[in-house]
DNA sequence: TAGATACATGAATAAATATTCATGTATACT
DNA sequence: AGTATACATGAATATTTATTCATGTATCTA
């Protein structure tokens, strides 16, 4: 014969109540009511009809039958946090939960991912993004990468990328408008726009840091996110403000032309971060090893060709610094 | 840090499919679809975003992670039903609830009780009094004591007392009145009668097994149960109709006078009755254990008194038999 | 005695659970 | 190749859970 069992919010209820010896106090641990409590217990009383506690004025005294099963509840939710913890920080564990932009996501990692897949096929990497800020504690994210100044408390932080600024476009563009000769000459284009996102270099301060005077920027069409920018530079509409991360690939096919060597240093770098607690999991350090590798790689590459832009009269831009 | 936990229902089918292998077995275990339990795997595979199973195929297979997860579980629902069972089955349980008819509890059970208390301290005796057939799965009744035949289905029956019934009055009526010397006498003297109660001994009747031809009864005072009619014959206003078990005490401290050494054999008798599940139960079966002593030694009481009358011109009358 | 404390109760409400049904997908098996 | 078997998936729906709020009742305490 089985018995019905209740819920586990009630069972949890018990487990405190029988250590407060006070629905209140329970209620305070367990952050919701003292009347959620009270309900709860009697929820479990009226299921097993016997008392688990008998309430003596204002005090509560655990029945013999609450002595016997308090026990055996204690101990399900002991060794079911401990043997999830186990599993939790474990190499049994076989996913990563990554959060970045989704631009970045796009146009750097997806399209390098499959090379960690086929060196760690155990392990499988979701991807989540989002423009906001990741809170790891509350948000089911082992590991994220941040587009800021690399100033965050309490995380292990290394630089992933730093990035350089410049419009690209596609060939074919080129050809149907003539190539411009000036930076001056790109407010006679349709320039292709990201929404305003406030860590993200803007047509606006570009012009500014070419020591180009602007009243107002030609038209253009909006995008929500850089990725979609690009793309529609790759589609022939307009000249995009890129940043190196996002048209490597693009430019090392030709489907986008960097314009001018005239590049600027994004304030901002990519930096990739996790708690601290994390990385000493293999699926993780495995990873974040991987990940760092492959944008070293990138930098290099991206160095390499702005140092050639340098070589023919290219013009460094410093934001702000 | 507390992880979330997963339904009771979702841990039982995950503990089922662990033995089974087999989502569809498992639902059958549990009386519910095989997609249900899918659900629910796939439910606590997400809430903890490991899997528990490999699907091969047709096959099912623990992962790591589940055989790390499962015996928790297993323990967890194994203890709480041993647990449980033991407060329910067990001396924790420590009330017995017992149905019997009016007269007996009054005149037999209760002044008898006293020594099962004492015997047995820890155990509280619940008496209700009815004179209607007990339903044991309905009733909150633990053992009753019913007069009958004894043809109950499906219960333990234990004969507990078989009756002798004969006239009984106080000494003070006798003196009063002077002694009858036959039983036909009796229609002189005013009779105490009990409602009207199929199963129970009746005047007309005891005339009747008397040779004794009548027209019409004498009057006299009539009373709900037994054990009043017994009351107002110590209280010297009548002459009652008594049956052994509920005079037995009032004989042997002369409150009351057997008349005439002439009685008959209830046709129906005393059983100690209850559900055959209970029997094992210690509370129940030390109870049951007493009561079947005290009756045995009420029983050869009532046999040695009406042994001594047959001794002197006593007369048996058979009820019908 | 008044005020504070603490469990109890009922109504209300939102969210989660617990399925089923219908169907899809993949594998065994003949 | 056709059929059977078994897990997977999504929509739909009824039930249960999980509270909160407002208030009641009883006991402590000063």
């Amino acid at each position: 014969m089985t018995h019905r069992l209740p819920p586990i919010a009630a069972l949890r209820a018990l487990e405190a109540t029988s250590r407060h010896l006070s629905f209140t106090r329970a209620a305070e641990e367990l952050f919701i009511s003292q009347s959620a409590v009270s309900h709860q217990i009697r929820h479990i009383e009226d299921i097993w009809d016997f008392k688990l506690f008998e309430r003596q004025g204002r005090q509560l005294i655990i029945t013999k039958e609450g002595q016997m099963i308090i026990p055996v509840v204690r101990d399900f939710l002991g060794n079911m946090n401990r043997t999830l913890n186990e599993i939790t920080n474990q190499e049994s564990r076989t996913s990563i939960r990554i959060s970045l932009v989704q631009s970045l996501a796009v146009k750097w990692l997806v399209p390098r991912l499959g090379k960690f897949n086929d060196m760690y096929p155990e392990i499988s990497v979701w991807i989540s993004t989002t423009d906001e800020l990741v809170n790891f504690s509350t948000d089911e994210v082992d590991i994220a990468i941040r587009l800021g100044d690399g100033n965050w408390p309490d995380l292990q932080i290394d630089t992933l990328l730093r990035e350089y600024v410049f419009p690209v476009c596609s060939p074919s563009f080129l050809k149907r408008f003539s190539a411009p000769e000036h930076p001056a000459d790109l407010m006679r284009y349709p320039l292709l726009y990201r929404h305003s996102f406030d860590i993200c270099p803007r047509w606006r301060d570009w012009f500014k840091d070419a020591g180009i005077a602007i009243k107002k920027l030609p038209r253009g069409s909006h995008f929500p996110d850089t990725a979609m920018s690009i793309q529609a530079a790759i589609d022939h509409q307009g000249i995009a403000l890129a940043r190196s991360a996002h048209v490597e690939k693009d430019l090392a096919s030709g489907r986008l032309i960097k314009l001018f060597d005239i590049y600027s240093e994004s304030p901002v770098s990519y930096f990739l971060i996790c708690p601290h607690k994390l990385v000493t999991q293999r699926r993780i350090s495995v990873f974040r090893e991987w990940l760092l590798e492959e944008a070293a790689t990138s930098q290099k590459a991206f160095d390499r060709v702005m140092r050639a832009s340098s070589g023919h009269q290219s013009k460094i831009m410093a934001y702000g610094i």
